[in-house]
RNA sequence: GCGCCUGUAGCUCAGCUGGAUAGAGCAACGGACUUCUAAUCCGUAGGCCGGGGGUUCGAAUCCCUCCAGGCGCGCCA
């Protein structure tokens, strides 16, 4: 509707002008906006007020100007005005709004699908937790916003790649070797201390055992630095294993796990370093080699390779991100937790330094997840012996209401996650609000096929033109405005406004519920309305999927 | 000290990338179930959009500057 409307103001632009009423035809961009009050107009355009520089007029004459040479075969337009600073307002008949209900029955799982992304290969990488210790909410929200983003681009017409970075190499994972060596031999009754910097969470003390029951005692008769890699290597394993089974339950799943072993076994960072030497751009200094980041706008350079000749996690990221952009993704998304934003200046300066361009490389940062429990803190924290898991979360509060309330805030602001409020289901918790009217529709229709043999939903010229009441005409402009809200949010990586965009349209078709009968005396009206609340149901349905939650057939 | 993010109703958050009188939900108050699911709806009340400057026809939105909170500033990851 919004594309009809510019095309009218454009055309009748071009004629005023075409009959020397416009002093060019060089039309400033303009916007066709929903005015927020109804008294505005179902449409408005600023057209007159942005033109009124290259016009050289007041924005009322460019108005009336336009106004004059409107031309509207289809009669969409009931009437229109001028209005404040020289908006132009449309009122639409309410019969210009019905073929929107055949397109989305004839469009159905694919309505609001657009070929934004043109097939570009786009890779997103999220999570990509250490596999040291499970995963805690804050790793949730940055798979839930990952899976919707990407999710969300793929409607769009990307070629979209989802991918985990495991940093199964490094110091890290011998710390977690070491946690588990020292539980297994505390296990065993010998006493050592229990080093602060290593991993104190219960789930280390339950590896140790597994360890020694697979292993025996075989373990504490070989040397230290063997036993720690024993154990790094099986701890990792089988914490992946948890991590992969966490995110099953969130119903998310990868393209490809990335092995940061694999990028070294291969020779990829050595090869990258030398790549950088011989470019001039890594260079020693105090033994250790440096990367030049601040010749591309980092504050400082950095080490890849310390001292003692060990590489840093820096180097291995420097040849993980070449490697993405060899492998031919056009665009790269990184999901990450907003305490690595310090990070960010150096990668995008590494892949500038690869001859790269920085703008093909892009980084979502969530914000930080306070979880609460009836408004108080719960602890969180992996070195802390105490902490909620993932898990634990989705195991009490529901996968749909936990992907839910993660996708309901923009991803830049903080998040206090409040299993309280999670497991409610009132209003507070949207989630159920959403899904209630899909229950509710589906409800409508099982009744209408026990009571009234209404096998199929459909709809000739007269009963559509039957749907006239305010509320379901306020109901199909909404869903009329589902694609441009999936293109806003694929363009912004912003899943959050399909979440609010579904709780709008719920709001709209829960007061219509309330007012009016679908099944009613009146065959012709009864087939109209079923007609546009299975429409509601496809949209919503199709809007909960691109944020992966269920659209349940009853509640 | 420097950098990133945030500051909107008592609380949790939107605000269509500069538009008209700033919106939802919760909490509060008053109503609506003999009818397609009350996990719902209708109404009332609630605001210096952190403060102050600027940019222009027009600012919650852009710029500057303070204030407050969160997170970062290692040869850690």
């Amino acid at each position: 509707m919004k594309d009809k409307i510019r095309r009218i103001v454009l055309s009748a632009a071009q004629a005023a002008y075409d009959q020397g009423d416009l002093a060019t035809d060089q039309f400033a961009p303009f916007q066709i906006t929903e005015p927020k009050a109804s008294a505005h107009g179902d449409l408005a355009t600023n057209f007159a007020m942005v033109s009124a520089g290259v016009q050289k007029m007041a924005p009322k004459k460019i108005a009336e100007a336009v106004l004059r040479h409107i031309q509207d075969p289809d009669h969409i337009i009931a009437r229109s005005e001028i209005a404040g600073p020289g908006f132009i307002n449309f009122f639409i008949t309410p019969a210009a709004w019905h073929p929107s209900l055949a397109e989305i029955f004839q469009k159905d799982h694919h309505y609001g699908e657009s070929n934004l992304g043109g097939g570009q290969r786009i890779q997103v990488e999220f999570v990509s937790a250490n596999p040291t210790g499970p995963l805690h909410v804050g790793h949730g929200r940055g798979a839930v916003v990952g899976d919707a983003v990407a999710a969300i681009l793929s409607f769009c017409g990307y070629d979209v790649h989802r991918e985990y970075y495991i940093n199964d190499s490094g110091r890290q994972i011998h710390t977690l070797g070491r946690s588990v060596l020292y539980r297994c031999m505390q296990i065993s009754g010998k006493p050592v201390d229990f080093p602060e910097e290593c991993y104190q969470g219960d789930y280390v003390y339950d590896l140790a055992k597994e360890i020694l029951k697979e292993k025996g005692g075989r373990l504490t008769t070989v040397a230290e630095d063997e036993a720690v890699a024993y154990c790094a290597e099986y701890a990792a394993g089988k914490i992946l294993t948890v991590i992969r089974q966490d995110l099953d339950v969130l119903g998310i799943s990868f393209d490809n796990w990335f092995s940061e072993k694999h990028l070294y076994d291969s020779g990829k960072v050595d090869a990258v370093i030398q790549y950088f030497q011989q470019k001039n751009l890594i260079y020693e200094n105090d033994g250790a080699l440096w990367f030049k980041t601040s010749a591309f706008g980092d504050e400082k350079d950095r080490v890849v390779v310390r001292g003692n000749g060990q590489t840093t996690y820096f180097a291995s990221d420097i040849a993980y991100h070449k490697d993405k952009l060899d492998r031919g993704f056009e665009k790269i998304i990184d999901v990450w937790g907003a305490d690595h934003h310090g990070y960010i200046p150096r990668i995008r300066a590494s892949i500038q330094a690869a001859g790269k361009d920085e703008n093909q490389f892009v980084v979502i940062l969530t914000q930080l997840v306070n979880l609460l429990r009836a408004g108080e803190p719960v602890a969180m924290g992996k070195r802390s012996g105490q902490f909620v898991t993932l898990r634990e979360v989705i195991d009490e509060v529901g996968r749909d209401a936990a992907r839910f309330i993660f996708l309901t805030r923009h991803y830049d602001s903080p998040l206090d996650f409040d299993l309280e409020i999670a497991k409610q289901q009132t209003n507070d918790n949207p989630v159920y609000y959403v899904q209630y009217v899909h229950a509710r529709i589906s409800s409508i229709i099982k009744k209408a096929k026990a009571e009234r043999a209404i096998e199929e939903i459909n709809a000739d010229d007269k009963s559509i033109s039957l749907i006239r009441e305010p509320e379901e005409i306020q109901i199909i402009k909404h869903l009329a405005r589902y694609p441009e809200t999936v293109i806003m949010s694929a363009e912004f990586f912003e899943p959050h406004r399909i979440a609010f965009y579904l709780m709008e349209l719920a709001a709209a078709f829960h007061a219509y519920y309330n007012k009016h009968r679908v099944l009613t005396d009146d065959p012709a009206l009864t087939a109209g309305r079923l007609y546009l609340i299975v429409a509601v149901r496809k949209v919503i349905r199709n809007g909960l999927a691109l944020l992966g939650v269920s659209a349940p057939e009853s509640m």
